[in-house]
DNA sequence: GCCGTTTTCGGCCCGACTGTTTTCAGTCG
């Protein structure tokens, strides 16, 4: 069966909206296969996945039309009715939609004098042929720029770690500015996804213009895309898109609302206020009736105009919390300070093993976790790797690092800490440590490190083995993707959870930015299912412990509160859930 | 084509910026 991932269905789907365009179709008919598309390019979940899962509702905007539409593709590999929308429009036209810049109409003006690839475009574009033949001298220029800042292949999203980095340095620049009154970083970034495509800035100050020629001379620009009296688009050095929207103060509350979003979130929200009589911008709430609009200083009061609870943004993806907010029923999420001990860092013991060694000291470790105001900490190397080890010689590195961690107790009044091993699970399902060295530990960290590409029904037979050892307590990075580089394996993902809640085994989000382990879009099952969970960092130096935040922000997104988590509870409770 | 506190018909989010339009079309977020 042909694989499809979520960009390039929804690469469909705009090319089936643009094909509408040309056509004259009905502009809502279009509207309808716009937002699908962003939904389901925006989506955490693969929508392949959701298909065979019979659940492809689960996108907002994937109606019963579209739901046929998309078996069809994923059965046949093409779609009869698309095919008809699409007839007369050679590929090329599709392919320019692609370049910022280009929509429906431009591509089809293209096409119709005679362009029939993207490199046909550049070199008619440079020879100046096209402007000849009547096609705009500086929407041509604009496109030609366009084709320069283009990625040669797929553009990666950034990690969210790399992310805050880079927002905090503009962050800086901007609290320089003594116009600038309040500043705040939005967009994926505020919701806190795992990967993030541009950077979005709110600002407010009395004094937009001279923000606008600030903000013009921000380090490191390469272009300016666009600039008007109350936005400013840039590209810098390293391609990444940065827009910044200024307002006055009062209407802040309103801008922060409209462009942390997410559309589908926004969309969702206006037709609510609609029918209250009401019109949301991201100058205020208007009152459609008294022809009056509302600024608001705050989200809160923005949200409070629709007799609503502000959702935090990391569940604004219109999966039901409208409907929660208005009935003030929206969940308590899980918090930062809420995190007790961190169960997954690595130290620099030299255990021998086959994966990675951590690179700070024990005590260096313990100090951190002093510092994050923890009660315990698991230290929890990898394995001595089997292939260099005997079962005794194994068992005897087992008892060494213990003995320091022991020692370490005594000495340490207020870190407790734990005698873990994250243990390799073989791809027969067993475990990398026999059960005289895993009874030695306070319990084991079972985890996929090699053969991930066993097919479905073998890594699930593979993971249910695991989860079957009475010493596991935690099944760590559970689908072993790794962003950008590695797809999560192919599992029977209930099958896995219903298991790890009947044997009491806390699912793993791993913190780590390019793990981020659970997935979001995983976590809600798996708590149906009736797992807990823990966070961890995954720590191979002390200070990656601060990653908990983006694992915090994970469960987040998965609607988990304190009491889904097992590392948020007090030393007793926790002791008590491991000790079962 | 979607969707429901006007629910199976009849509506459909809102606005900025650019270019070339002197009142709007195209694209984007």
């Amino acid at each position: 069966m042909m694989t499809w991932t979520n960009d390039e269905v929804a690469k469909l789907l705009k090319g089936v909206a643009a094909a509408l365009t040309v056509h004259h179709g009905n502009s809502f008919q279009i509207k309808a296969y716009e937002n699908a598309a962003t939904a389901i390019e925006h989506s955490t979940q693969e929508v392949l996945d959701l298909w065979e899962e019979n659940n492809l509702s689960a996108i907002p905007g994937v109606g019963e039309n579209l739901q046929e539409h998309l078996a069809e593709l994923f059965k046949t590999g093409q779609v009869k009715h698309w095919q008809q929308i699409e007839r007369g429009l050679p590929k090329s036209f599709f392919e320019l939609l692609d370049v910022p810049g280009i929509g429906p109409k431009i591509a089809k003006e293209l096409v119709d004098l005679g362009v029939t690839s993207l490199s046909d475009l550049k070199t008619k574009l440079q020879s100046g042929l096209l402007f000849r033949r009547g096609f705009s001298q500086k929407v041509g220029e604009k496109i030609l720029e366009s084709l320069g800042n283009m990625p040669v292949t797929g553009n990666k999203r950034m990690l969210l770690n790399f992310a805050f980095a880079q927002a905090a340095k503009i962050l800086e620049y901007l609290h320089h500015s003594p116009e600038v009154q309040q500043v705040e970083a939005l967009g994926s970034l505020r919701r806190m996804v795992a990967t993030i495509g541009d950077l979005d800035f709110a600002i407010s100050s009395e004094d937009p213009a001279k923000v606008l020629e600030y903000i013009s001379k921000l380090p490191g620009t390469k272009e300016i895309i666009e600039q008007g009296e109350t936005k400013i688009s840039l590209v810098n050095a390293t391609n990444l898109r940065i827009d910044f929207l200024i307002v006055k103060p009062a209407s802040f509350g309103a801008l922060l609302q409209h462009f942390t979003g997410s559309k589908q979130h926004n969309i969702h929200l206006r037709t609510v206020a609609e029918h209250q009589g009401l019109s949301l911008s991201e100058y205020g709430v208007r009152d459609l009736k008294k022809k009056q609009l509302i600024p608001t200083k705050s989200e809160e009061e923005f949200y409070q105009l629709l007799g609503m609870q502000t959702p935090p943004p990391e569940i604004r993806e219109d999966q039901g919390e409208i409907e929660l907010a208005l009935q003030h029923k929206l969940p308590k999420l899980i918090e930062p300070k809420d995190m007790q001990g961190d169960l997954h860092v690595h130290d620099d013991f030299k255990i021998e093993p086959s994966h990675d060694l951590g690179s700070s000291s024990l005590s260096k470790i313990v100090q951190m976790a002093a510092k994050l105001g923890y009660q315990y900490l698991g230290i929890s190397d990898h394995n001595p790797s089997i292939g260099n080890h005997t079962q005794e010689q194994i068992v005897s590195l087992i008892r060494k690092h213990n003995q320091r961690l022991e020692q370490l107790n005594y000495s340490s009044k207020n870190v407790r800490v734990l005698k873990l091993l994250e243990v390799d699970i073989q791809p027969d399902g067993r475990l990398a440590v026999p059960n005289a060295g895993l009874k030695l530990l306070d319990f084991a960290i079972a985890s996929v490190h090699s053969e991930f590409s066993l097919n479905k029904e073998k890594m699930t037979k593979r993971l249910l083995a695991a989860l079957s050892n009475p010493f596991v307590k935690i099944f760590g990075h559970p689908t072993g993707r790794l962003i950008n580089k590695r797809d999560s394996y192919d599992a029977d993902w209930p099958s896995i959870f219903k298991l790890a809640a009947k044997n009491n085994i806390a699912i793993e989000i791993n913190a780590f930015p390019d793990r981020l382990d659970l997935p979001d879009s995983l976590i809600k099952i798996a708590k149906d299912c009736g797992v807990k969970f823990v966070i961890d960092t995954d720590s191979h130096q002390a200070e990656q412990m601060d990653n908990m935040k983006y694992g915090v922000a994970v469960a987040r997104r998965g609607w988990l509160t304190k009491e889904d988590i097992v590392n948020s509870w007090d030393w007793k409770s926790f002791a008590k859930w491991f000790k079962i």
